[in-house]
DNA sequence: CTGTTAGCGCATTCAC
DNA sequence: GTGAATGCGCTAACAG
């Protein structure tokens, strides 16, 4: 059907050889052979295929990323850092989609995925030691993006230290009642970014001497409406906080839903402060934590090519910094001493 | 380095074939060879490679999926459906993503993309004639979603008739003076959505017998800062418009901020409508269209695989029909006959 | 049922 | 510079 390297090279007149070695310009021909070789591409409308050079050099020029929910901003965001750093080297990306704990763990065994790359990225997806085992014995570079694991390169964001940069914040403007709002800490996919906030949270409670309240904290599936009924219940309580941090923007925006139903204002009467810094935050003046999804992507779209390129940087465990965006939703408690 | 299959047929002491046959489960293979097979892949830890694979079938097991601007969540959206109904066929999905008009030009005539996919499905992208034929020519099935060629299968939106459906809600609520904003018409990626809810609107409009007003339509670049401009441009005419319908939620969220900036109230003072129903919108309890995005990205994939099958469906010209959901940001004008 | 052989389309030695 | 030969790992057709 197609032409193949040999027509060309019968109609050029020349060997499969001269043919490849046009096709990967090399050096070694001379101008005039190229060009009948190039007309005779034309003639035959010739495309090379992908495949089979991939099989003769044993490599794929493809990188793949094994993503959960992956419409989520927070992993739209990266995913699109990893794309804009890829449209510069033409390798091609598969994008493997987790949505089930069975998926996620069928992806890991399934080697087949990983044999079909030249490079592999892991969003989110918290990675056990005896899937780094795996992954490694495979031989296929892999970076972790927003996950951990000693054996392998990660490019992390600091979570930890946001949820403390969160709740300073809320303390810094005067809050002592501070309640968090977070997923539920065994996620079947093995998510901690949650659990990271939550600890910063800890963290800077502790380091401003107030006393632990377990009843302030309420953790649920990741979600708007879980976040609404989880303020709700905050907001019922006898001594109701008067700051919630919501481990994400997503989170936040039911706790602002679960503010307006029961008739609170923002922030006059309840501060919040969410995590992400989604699009949507801007938009809906909220303040947050902002963490670099795209920025991100990109690092670990170039970790994983100074990999690939067999010069591995020195330091392949990068965590990336956060900040606070100061925005309408987090304000002076009304009593000063709330 | 790792096994072959003929490591594995030495180590089991059989042909090559049978433990092709093996791999591909072919009935053709006694119980006590295949368990030697088997065990002998266990033990020599092989992996069949899927390059190897794809080169002898001259099939590729993966889909292509071409987009523009990935995070918008229509389009996110859009991909999300696809991706769930190809799980459940395990096959490959390779995600080109344009963010150029030169990467779109280039998209379409770098054919190895085409040969690298068994399938191909182009997201929202105009095509002409001359991609259409460029397309056909290489002969790899591919079906548009959200963009129309005679030539080429499709699964579009009814955006004409959610134009319509929007501006008559507007009308039915006894809005007269209706305004519309979207898109440029001349985008550079051929998008066309934005001007097919523009000819809705004029549509209903002029069933509706109202006199057409140029100047309550405004056009700009895709986006909320531009949409604000755009709003508050329509707000400081000397006859403003009591109602707006933009051609897209975000969009209609610069027409909110727009309203917020001065000072009206949505809906009392000025009707919304948005396009799109994106997830957030009902947070925001934004009147708007309802597209399926989730859904109109699975039929184009099982579009797809009833091409790849060889039982092309008789039709394979699909519109989806839209609604419109009733929220808050929408009522009638304050005075009847404003 | 099973071993052998011949490609799939290209890159890469080698000699010339 | 250039052509011919060999191999990448697997499937499929063909004998047995």
């Amino acid at each position: 059907m197609a032409a193949t390297i040999r027509d060309v090279a019968k109609a050029a007149g020349v060997g499969v050889g001269t043919v490849s070695r046009v096709l990967n310009n090399s050096p070694f021909v001379s101008q005039p052979t190229r060009e009948r070789v190039l007309a005779a591409m034309a003639a035959l409308d010739y495309q090379p295929s992908p495949t089979a050079r991939r099989l003769a050099l044993g490599r794929t020029h493809t990188i793949g990323v094994i993503t959960p929910f992956f419409t989520r901003p927070a992993f739209v965001g990266r995913l699109n850092g990893i794309l804009a750093e890829l449209t510069a080297t033409n390798y091609d990306l598969v994008l493997f989609s987790i949505n089930t704990p069975e998926q996620r763990d069928a992806c890991f065994q399934n080697v087949s995925k990983f044999k079909s790359v030249d490079g592999m990225i892991i969003i989110a997806l918290g990675v056990q030691d005896a899937d780094a085992t795996v992954i490694k014995h495979w031989n296929v570079p892999t970076v972790l993006l927003d996950s951990h694991h000693p054996d392998l390169p990660s490019i992390a964001i600091d979570d930890t230290g946001g949820g403390r940069l969160a709740t300073e914040h809320l303390i810094a403007l005067g809050h002592r009642k501070i309640a968090f709002i977070g997923d539920t800490f065994d996620s079947p996919f093995g998510f901690i970014s949650s659990q990271r906030r939550y600890l910063g949270y800890r963290q800077a409670l502790e380091t401003a001497g107030f006393r632990y309240r377990p009843a302030y904290q309420r953790l649920g599936d990741h979600g708007r409406y879980v976040a609404h009924q989880l303020a709700l219940e905050l907001l019922e309580l006898h001594d109701p906080p008067t700051a919630i941090f919501a481990a994400s923007d997503t989170q936040a925006l039911g706790v602002l839903e679960a503010a307006h139903a029961r008739r609170l204002r923002v922030p006059e009467d309840l501060s919040v402060i969410g995590y992400d810094d989604i699009e949507i935050a801007e938009y809906l003046d909220l303040t947050t934590i902002h963490q670099p999804m795209y920025s991100s992507g990109q690092q670990a779209a170039t970790l994983l090519f100074e990999l690939l390129s067999g010069n591995p940087p020195e330091e392949t465990h990068i965590l990336l910094p956060v900040e606070v965006v100061q925005r309408g939703t987090a304000a002076p408690p009304r009593t000063a001493h709330g």
